[in-house]
DNA sequence: AGCCAGGCCAAGC
DNA sequence: GCTTGGCATGGC
């Protein structure tokens, strides 16, 4: 299963290239920008999350320190383009508070999780992509895109389930899994989507459950 | 013009 | 434990 995971990884990185994730601005804090983007990105179309991260930006609190002693009101209007701004803007306030409270090296997936509006993926991705940690992120994509190659034979598998199944699987390797995650996301926008376009797809001759 | 997006939580079985 | 409804915006 690892030769047939990490085919499937090299096949998607010769068609996409490598992406380099988490995608950031110049010049901006990049902890700070890709821990907010996860939570912004929930649910939620990226085109949508760059509208409020450019208005953190041009607002100048796209950090830690602003964001943890922010007007909550003042944070929602910010941003509102990302939708669930009731919710994200305490999210993003406790999150930030966490950052100050602790060692950037001394937070662990547990303390994550404690933060309402946190759930695994987000917790995974933060610490993956932000405190380069080896977490595998599962996401809708994942479930989707190792369903239809017949990888998993259930598209609703639990998310500790695929988690666990991968990276028992791979070895832990920061980059790989940044990398994987990654293309697996850009692959499934482009192509393998709920309605997939098959035509455009180098899988298709060992797809399984088409829909 | 509906449907959906890189989830999460609380409430109800 | 698993399922469901609510949360919000903007692009296609």
């Amino acid at each position: 299963m690892r030769e047939i995971l990490l085919d499937i990884y090299k096949k998607l990185l010769d068609i996409y290239g490598f992406q380099n994730w988490w995608p950031t601005h110049e010049n901006t804090d990049k902890l700070a920008e890709i821990c907010i983007g996860t939570v912004l990105t929930q649910n939620t179309p990226w085109k949508n999350v760059e509208k409020a991260l450019d208005n953190l930006i041009s607002e100048n609190v796209l950090n830690f320190e602003s964001l943890s002693k922010i007007d909550e009101d003042r944070l929602k209007v910010l941003i509102k383009p990302a939708g669930f701004y009731n919710q994200k803007a305490k999210t993003i306030i406790e999150l930030s508070k966490l950052f100050i409270s602790k060692k950037t090296y001394e937070i662990e997936r547990e303390d994550l999780l404690k933060i309402k509006g946190i759930g695994k993926e987000t917790a995974d991705s933060i610490l993956l992509y932000g405190l380069d940690k080896p977490y595998f992120v599962v996401d809708r994509y994942t479930k989707r895109f190792f369903y239809r190659l017949g990888i998993i034979e259930n598209e609703n598998i639990s998310y500790d389930e695929l988690q666990k199944f991968i990276m028992e699987k791979i070895e832990k390797d920061v980059s790989l899994y940044k990398e994987f995650h990654a293309l697996i996301v850009v692959h499934c926008k482009d192509v393998c989507k709920s309605i997939p376009l098959c035509e455009k797809c180098v899988f298709y001759n060992q797809c399984f459950n088409l829909p």
